[in-house]
DNA sequence: TTGACATATTCCTATATCAGAATATAAACT
DNA sequence: AGTTTATATTCTGATATAGGAATATGTCAA
């Protein structure tokens, strides 16, 4: 098995660095693609192509305009991503490393006092 | 050029469900290999093999005790992934919903309002 | 040393990219 | 109709999986 589509949920969508700088300029507000090539620096068919990606995993929607096609961000999409590391948050807190550090001694202690082991 | 390697960052190597089944389970503490295996219900080989690329981008730790290998998270590892969706947060928020929807009530009456266009 | 247990690595194969180039589609203008 | 502008799709090639099976490595125990 190969690794999965990168349409297959946001996730894989947004692991592209490429595609989260297209959310990132979307943030901004609705634009059209020639926008999004000329802020990125990006060859305009990998643009097209990295919108289809974000299209199909809901994190972008779009609409014609004459002869423009009007990219907006949908940033439900992304929910998904932020609720799962919302709880690894508080990891890399500074209360919750000084937490760790405690129990670490505890548990280095425990071991001292245990004759046997 | 070919998708990035899973271990370019941590969000290539979370975009493996399984994976962040790994790292949810270590959340609860340090696990030895088999742990994981039989909790995830994972062949061995599989989980050994996300564990080495979670330890190549930094989300794992490992420790040798006796012939068991504990790996533990090391959750500093996703904060580029929280610091990236954290300010879409917002853009689901009832209260942005609001908002947006009268923003567009606002730029339909402009538009009425103007009579050339 | 032999065996059992725990974990890691290698080999294989099907598949899904991603960039670049070329081309297609579509709307607006003359 | 023909041209320009804006965007999308197709084709190609190199590459990086991810799972399964088989095997290797490492450690403890008798």
């Amino acid at each position: 098995m190969a690794r999965a589509a990168t349409t297959t949920d946001a996730f894989n969508a947004v692991a592209e660095p490429r595609r989260r700088a297209i959310l990132d300029v979307l943030a901004g507000g609705e634009r059209p693609v020639n926008d999004i090539v000329r802020v990125l620096g990006l060859a305009q068919p990998q643009v097209s192509k990295h919108l289809r990606v974000l299209r199909e995993v809901g994190a972008v929607d779009v609409r014609g305009e004459g002869r423009q096609r009007l990219y907006r961000l949908n940033g439900r999409a992304l929910k998904p991503i932020h609720d799962w590391v919302k709880p690894y948050e508080s990891s890399w807190s500074e209360r919750f490393e000084r937490l760790e550090a405690v129990l670490e001694e505890l548990k280095q202690k425990e071991e001292g006092d245990a004759g046997d082991e």
